[in-house]
Order: C-alpha cells, then structure tokens, then sequence
RNA sequence: GCGCUCGUAGCUCAGCUGGAUAGAGCAGUGGACUUCUAAUCCACCGGUCGCAGGUUCGAGUCCUGCCGGGCGCACCA
C-alpha cells in the first residue's frame, strides 16, 4: 500500500463518518489527507494529523475524531493496525505483504516510476542563466545550469511540456564594449577601463587576429564591428559547447537581436497598448506598472526613441505567451530581484495574472572556496573560474549533484576540495555507491542464475517482514510523492535529499539483510523477494539520479 | 531612507508548505569486514532555532518590532 492509497482510504473513511452523521463537517470533507512517515519508529509506519486539523470544522475534541477514523480505518484489510495518540495523531501500521507489493510494482515501472501527472496539459518556459555573449560561464551560471536543467527534467516528470530557454543578450552597449576590449586587445592595446578583462580576451583577440589578419586594414567601427561579432560568435558556440558537456541541453537559444530585428519589440507593445496601461510623457513612453504594485512607471521607449531593455523583455514576455506557453518560469540571481516586482506587474499590464503565468526563481550567489581559501571572483578583474574549469577540476557528476543539493535561495559556499574528494564529505557518492552496490547484488543474482523478479507474482511479498525492508519500502513509495511535490515548490533540491535518505536507508537494509544465498543455500522465497527488493530500490535511486541529471555508476 | 532576502550544532546545510523528543554530513571520540562493494554500518559528543513580543490546542515554520549579514532602488544593460 502507497501513502496514496493510505490517503485515500483516511478520505474514504471521512467521507463515510459525515455520510453517516456520524460526524458533521462545517468545512466539508477534505479532499486530500496528508499523511507522513513519523520520525519515531514506535509512531508507526504512517501517521497524520487530520483529526487535529478538522477539529474546528468537526467541532469535537481531536482524540474522539482519531478514535472514530481508527475504528473505521481498521477494516481496511492492508491496515494491520492503528494507534490514537499524542493529541489526536493516527499512527498506522501496514500490512507486511500489502506493503511488499511495492516492489513489484517499482519494478514493472521501471524507468516510468516516480513520474506523475500532476502537471500535465501544461505548457512550461524555463528561462535559466541567459547570459551575455562576453564572456566565460561563470560559478553563478553553473549553479542555474544545474538547478534550471534538473527544474525541467523535474517538470517534464510531473507530465508538464517545458521548454528550456536561454536567453541571449546580444544587444546594447556592453556588445560595443566587448567588441572594443577585443580590439584594443588585438593591438596590444591596454583594454579600456569600462571593458572586459580576463585572460580570455587576450586569447580571444590573439585568435581573431590570426584567423582574420585583414580585419587590421578595416576602418575603426567597422573593425570594431567585425571584432564584436565574432567575439560573439566564439563566445557564444564556447557557452554552448560547454553547457552541453555539462549535460544542460537547451531547446531554444533565443537572440535579443531577432526580437528586434522581426519587429516583435513593437508587436509586443502594440499588445500592451489594447489593455491600456501605457502612456506618454516627457517625450518617452511609459508602462504604468503602478497600477499592479510596482514603486514606479516604468519607461519603455526612451525621449530620443529608443526601446528600453525593459521593452526587450516586455515583448518577450509576449512573446512566449504568444508562443502558448501557460507558465513562465525566471530564474534570477539575487542581485535581480528588483526586478521582479516590475516583471509581474508587466505580466499584469499585458492582461495575465502573474500568479498564474510567472514563477520567479531568485538564486543567492554561490561563493567559491579552495584551498580554505575564498575565491574572489570578478569578470572585470578577469579573475573567473569558468564553468569548464570547475567541470575539469570536479567532474560533471559531483558539480551537478553538489549544486542541486541546496535550495536556489539559500547561499551556499562550495568548496571546491570537498567536491572534488571521493569520500563520504561528498553525498553524490553515497548515492552513487548505494546504486553500485546495488548492481554489485544484481549481477551476482545473474552469475548464481537467479532471475530479478520482474513485478508481481514473480515473488512473495509477505515474506519482506524485516524492520529494515519495511523502512526500505517506505521509502521507495515516497519517490512519487518527491517529484510531485519537488516540481510543484519548483524544488530540486528535495529529489537529492531525498535520494541520500533512501540510499542511507538501502545502506542499513544492506548491512542487515543478506540478499543472496550464501554457499550451497538453497533459494527461498526470501531470496527472490529481497531481490525484487534490490531491483527495485536501483530503479527508484536511478531514476532520482536521472532527474538530476546525474549518472548512475555499475560499478565504482 | 525605502524594498527584497537570509540568520538552525565548531563548519556546510536540511527541516515534508503549523505537529510528537529540532535532523544529516563534515570535524572529534570509540567500535564493526574469512561469504552480496568498508566510498558502508553502529555508538558517543555537540543547540536559549539571531533577540523580544503576538496569533493557537501546538511556532524553527505564520504576524509585528528590533539586531546582524547579503542584495537592489536609471529614459543602464
């Protein structure tokens, strides 16, 4: 039995004690009962505390409301038993062999358990990282590759439609400065001070030159174009090559330029115009975000005509609902969150509510650690530890997982030693290790000739009556719950605790449960269902590791 | 000054959207491998959840006010 069908059957028995009069609920039947999986192993293997919610709405004390739903919960077959207790909790015992289904049921699954549909129909845009075209990734850019990529495989999990976005600011004024600080570079200049610094533009300049020596006889601007173009060019193919290597594939790449250049900027505020929240004044054009709790109007088109960058986004904005997207997901790093407020009161001047079609992300910055040392990171002094060398130091797996381990709004301090170990400091590698280990079992089963239970049938549930494979079917049965409720908080983070609890508990079954018959044993049904056990627990830890965009070892 | 955000063990951080005795890992101490991977397991040590009020059966979690850190307040991008 899942804690579903737990909830389902504490619904049922509610419904049917109002139905009877037996209770009256002021509030009406809820139509979902939370149940959890207690701390304290003598508070059973589930528990909830719904008495103590519709206490009120019942208008009866707590414990006399848990008395009845335990009566009644009682004849549910798969319940062995129910305690009231504390102030009014339900602690609820199951059925061994209701319990040991779950297994089967992970493994004819398979690769599809975990998923839901608890978003579907929807059509998400996840927008992450979105940088200038200028430069190298940095550790900030890595965090978002990281969370964003594993949001969206999270979402697509929960049977959403995403899309994965980045956005790219190839216009405006620090182009041009690129552009001069290549230049500059090239000549052997030193590099203006309003430029970009770093090594890589050396190296940048010194390959343009080489591979185009006639750019040197171009006049000044349009040397200076053709410098910023295809310091573009290279930069922007280095983004993409090294997102990819970091498995963080994006479905759209989309260039401020073409927002302009289609004349969508404009179509976008002809859109805004028909819900009226637009006026002029002083020569310039202006959004009355006001009028949604922004602290000001914000101008779109400036007094010498030109759009503002806020203009771009408008119209993007625009146009990814245009594009049929019901949600739009941002996710910003801290120094942006002034922009959120007018971002949904722009949402709410194009006539949408925000709260239905935004979802803002703010991520704390990620501070660097080596050597016990902090890193300074800076890309105007040029000091930068790019997302390829953090990738080169770490390896792919330990960054991802070490970045998707912590909530986007928490700070957090990486340290580059502690990822780079292989030792227990590093949670990637105990999940890993459970999954290895895990494998180690399964291709022992093979070598014996004993087959991996394939679903139901193929063992015998009741026979898994071990504290320690009661504890591991629990939490197998809560990986659904997991990606539900990871996609909806747009939480990854809990899919890697998660992960490290189910790995710490298939660790201890491990420790105390001998899976395979041990010399000339004879194979019981104990064997195979523990087996079945086994296969399902690598399924449950491969597709969580999967979500996060991390591999799962045969062997280490 | 206004706004946003964070404050939990020595360190890095969780805390299931208000529940039972606040949890992990690292660091420290001591144990467990002649048979499925010891990158593991077990035990001990470690806390006025920044402070003070409030809301209620119940607050680390919600509200208010302070204190402290980070960030933002352009016809810049």
């Amino acid at each position: 039995m899942t804690p579903e069908q737990l909830s389902q059957h504490l619904v049922d028995a509610l419904s049917a004690l109002a139905d009877e009069g037996v209770l009256q609920l002021a509030d009406g039947v809820p139509d979902q009962v939370r149940v959890e999986r207690p701390k304290a192993r003598e508070h059973g293997d589930y528990a909830t505390n719904v008495a103590m919610q519709i206490t009120k709405s019942a208008g009866r004390p707590p414990r006399e409301i848990a008395q009845l739903l335990a009566d009644r919960l009682l004849r549910v077959a798969d319940v062995a038993a129910v305690d009231v207790a504390g102030p009014g909790f339900l602690n609820i015992t199951v059925d061994a062999a209701a319990q040991g289904v779950l297994a089967g049921d992970v493994l004819a699954a398979g690769a599809d358990y975990g998923n839901n549909e608890s978003l579907a129909g929807q059509r998400i845009n996840v927008e992450f990282i979105s940088a200038n075209p200028t430069g190298p990734l940095h550790v900030g850019h890595t965090r978002w590759a990281a969370l964003g990529d594993a949001l969206a495989r999270l979402l697509s999990a929960a049977g959403a439609d995403v899309a994965r976005e980045f956005y790219i600011n190839d216009r405006g004024a620090q182009m041009d400065r690129f552009g001069a600080s290549l230049v500059a570079a090239a000549a052997g200049h030193p590099v203006p001070d309003d430029g970009y610094h770093g090594g890589y533009v050396t190296e940048l300049a010194a390959r343009i030159a080489s591979e185009q020596p006639e750019l040197a006889d171009l006049p000044p601007d349009e040397q200076l174009a053709a410098y910023r173009e295809e310091g573009y060019r290279l930069q922007l193919a280095e983004q993409q090559r090294e997102l990819e290597h970091f498995r963080t594939h994006f479905d759209v790449w989309y260039s401020e330029r073409t927002l302009h250049a289609d004349d969508r900027v404009k179509h976008g505020i002809e859109q805004l115009r028909r819900q009226r929240h637009l006026y002029e004044a002083d020569g310039a054009l202006w959004m009355r975000t006001t009028d949604f709790g922004d602290d000001k109007d914000r101008v779109l088109v400036r007094s010498n005509g030109e759009y503002t960058y806020f203009a771009s986004d408008t119209a993007y904005y625009v146009d990814k609902r245009e594009r049929g997207f019901d949600r739009c997901i941002y996710m910003l790093g801290a120094d942006h969150h002034g922009y959120v407020r007018r971002l949904l009161a722009m949402a709410a001047c194009a006539g949408d509510d925000p709260d239905k079609t935004i979802d803002v992300l703010i991520g704390q910055l990620v501070k660097v650690l080596r050597g016990g040392e902090e890193l300074r990171l800076s890309k105007r002094a040029g000091t930068i530890l790019g997302l390829g060398e953090l990738v080169d130091i770490t390896g792919v797996d330990a960054l991802r997982y070490t970045l998707c381990r912590y909530p986007a709004d928490s700070s957090m301090t990486i340290d580059v030693d502690a990822v780079t170990r292989q030792s227990s400091d590093n949670p990637v590698y105990y999940v890993q290790y459970a999954h290895a280990r895990l494998s180690a079992i399964i291709r022992g089963a093979t070598d014996l000739g004993i087959a991996v239970p394939a679903g139901n049938g193929d063992y015998d549930p009741a026979v898994l009556d071990h504290p320690r494979e009661g504890d591991l079917l629990r939490a197998l049965a809560e990986l659904p719950r997991a990606v539900q409720q990871a996609a909806s908080m747009r939480e990854p983070h809990r899919v890697a605790r998660y992960l490290e609890a189910t790995a710490a508990t298939f660790h201890k079954f491990y420790d105390e449960c001998r899976v395979l018959p041990m010399g000339d044993e004879e194979v019981t049904e104990l064997h195979r269902a523990r087996l079945a056990l086994v296969g399902a627990t690598r399924v449950v830890l491969a597709n969580g590791l999967g979500l996060l965009g991390v591999t799962a070892p045969e062997r280490m």
